[in-house]
DNA sequence: ATTCCACAGGAAACAGTGGTCC
DNA sequence: GGACCACTGTTTCCTGTGGAAT
């Protein structure tokens, strides 16, 4: 007798063994009560802000650090902390936070920032104006309110980008706003996972920008597993229901990825609930290194999901003639192009499409010479090819060619 | 030493969309 | 309703590249 699948899940969420108490505990974005190894940092941060307190402008902070070390979470607890503490004095402080990858352009960010200070639709309208009107809108409100406030722009480095290509100064202007403003006040803390971003900025921005900066250290893979540690006695119904083999290799894992703790939680709630669903009595080194190999694996689908029609069938080309030069790609994508009805884009664009799927990471392309036969790049592809076939073989348009 | 291949990849221009402002 | 703006995706044009062939 064939047992439905949704029947049998349910019967085992109601029956199984739980091992999760509290799910949110396992998201990296949780705050726990204290933030490990990560006093002297909350300290930086607090030293830079507390001018507040006296009732003056704070500098502005650079904060850097590689992913998952925590700069975020340090960031906001410590400025929601200021912000308490300065809500009663002459000095009140206004948070607003947005992350640049958030926002998939300058326009956008700036909007985020209007709408957290309460502009309305009418104020700033999501669309149709300038840059420099929409900041020029933002700038007033700050004025005209006497607002003290302090942007918080995750993933800076990401918004240089956008600037440096588009040539608009607005981080410099940002960085320059407070000469505009009478009694109110605009800080910048920046958050930057990258820390040679700096180079493509102007020295301008550079200097007032960087008034403050502060380095994340990446963790260790020691300190990782007492974090680990901690949010298993947060989360978990017991505090063995993780095998502590199981915890030194998720933190053995993420420690060789640079530190990342955010890396290491994520594997552990994967590996929680496999734990849970199977209804084992502990989390165990065999449920970490399946979670590790299952979040590879989601990435992967998501990130060809995601992809446009184009670069799925480059991909597709890619994956029909390993080791094929970029001619060649070409021109088995404009073989796919003609059986699908699609018109080809040209070789140009299509390089630069497979310089975009190269970057995160689905195929390589490994440039050689060969001498009389010019420059080309050989390109592989680095995933499974079912797994491809899993990704694309939804799309109606392309599963007869897989 | 020079030539030449087959591109890589930067820069600029353009088309199209969806909006505001006056 | 026309001028203007941001933005994305694309095309066109162009310069640079390193080693085998000559």
């Amino acid at each position: 007798m064939t047992v439905d699948p949704v029947d049998r899940l349910l019967e085992e969420a109601t029956t199984g063994a739980s091992i999760i108490k509290n799910r949110a505990a396992l998201r990296f974005d949780y705050m726990p009560r204290v933030i490990k190894h990560r006093d002297d940092e909350q300290e930086q941060v607090a030293q830079t802000l507390l001018p507040v307190l006296k009732g003056s402008r704070p500098s502005n902070l650079l904060v850097y650090g590689r992913p998952g070390t925590g700069k975020t979470l340090v960031v906001r607890r410590v400025l929601v902390k200021v912000q308490a503490k300065a809500a009663g004095g002459g000095f009140p402080i206004r948070l607003v936070y947005a992350n640049s990858k958030n926002e998939t352009t300058l326009y956008g960010l700036l909007v985020s920032f209007g709408r957290q200070l309460g502009l309305n639709e009418k104020r700033i309208p999501s669309t149709g104006l300038s840059i420099s009107e929409v900041f020029r809108r933002l700038v007033n409100e700050i004025k005209e309110r006497s607002i003290n406030a302090v942007f918080v722009i995750d993933e800076i480095d990401h918004l240089a980008r956008i600037t440096s290509r588009s040539h608009k100064d607005i981080l410099y202007q940002m960085t320059r706003a407070n000469e505009r403003l009478g009694d109110g006040s605009l800080t910048l803390v920046g958050i930057s996972n990258d820390l040679a971003f700096k180079d493509g900025l102007d020295p301008r921005v550079i200097s007032s920008l960087g008034e403050e900066e502060i380095v994340f250290a990446s963790y260790t893979t020691g300190q990782i597993r007492l974090i680990l540690e901690e949010r298993v006695a947060d989360s978990l119904e017991r505090t063995d229901a993780a095998e502590p083999a199981a915890l030194n290799l998720c933190a053995a894992m993420a420690g060789s990825e640079h530190g990342d703790a955010r890396r290491a939680i994520d594997t552990l709630r994967v590996a929680a609930e496999a734990a849970e669903r199977e209804g084992a009595a502990s989390i165990t080194p065999g449920h970490v290194r399946a979670a590790a190999a299952k979040m590879e694996e989601r990435k992967e689908i998501a990130a060809l999901r995601s992809y446009p029609l184009h670069e799925k069938l480059l991909v597709i080309a890619v994956m029909r003639s390993p080791g094929a030069s970029t001619g060649e790609v070409y021109a088995a994508y404009r073989d796919l192009c003609r059986r699908t009805g699609q018109r080809s884009l040209t070789q140009r664009r299509a390089t630069q499409m497979l310089s975009e799927v190269e970057m995160s990471g689905i195929v390589s392309g490994r440039i050689t010479h060969q001498g009389m036969h010019g420059r080309t790049k050989k390109f592989r592809l680095l995933v499974a090819a079912e797994t491809v076939s899993e990704a694309l073989g939804e799309d109606l348009a392309l599963s007869e060619l897989l």
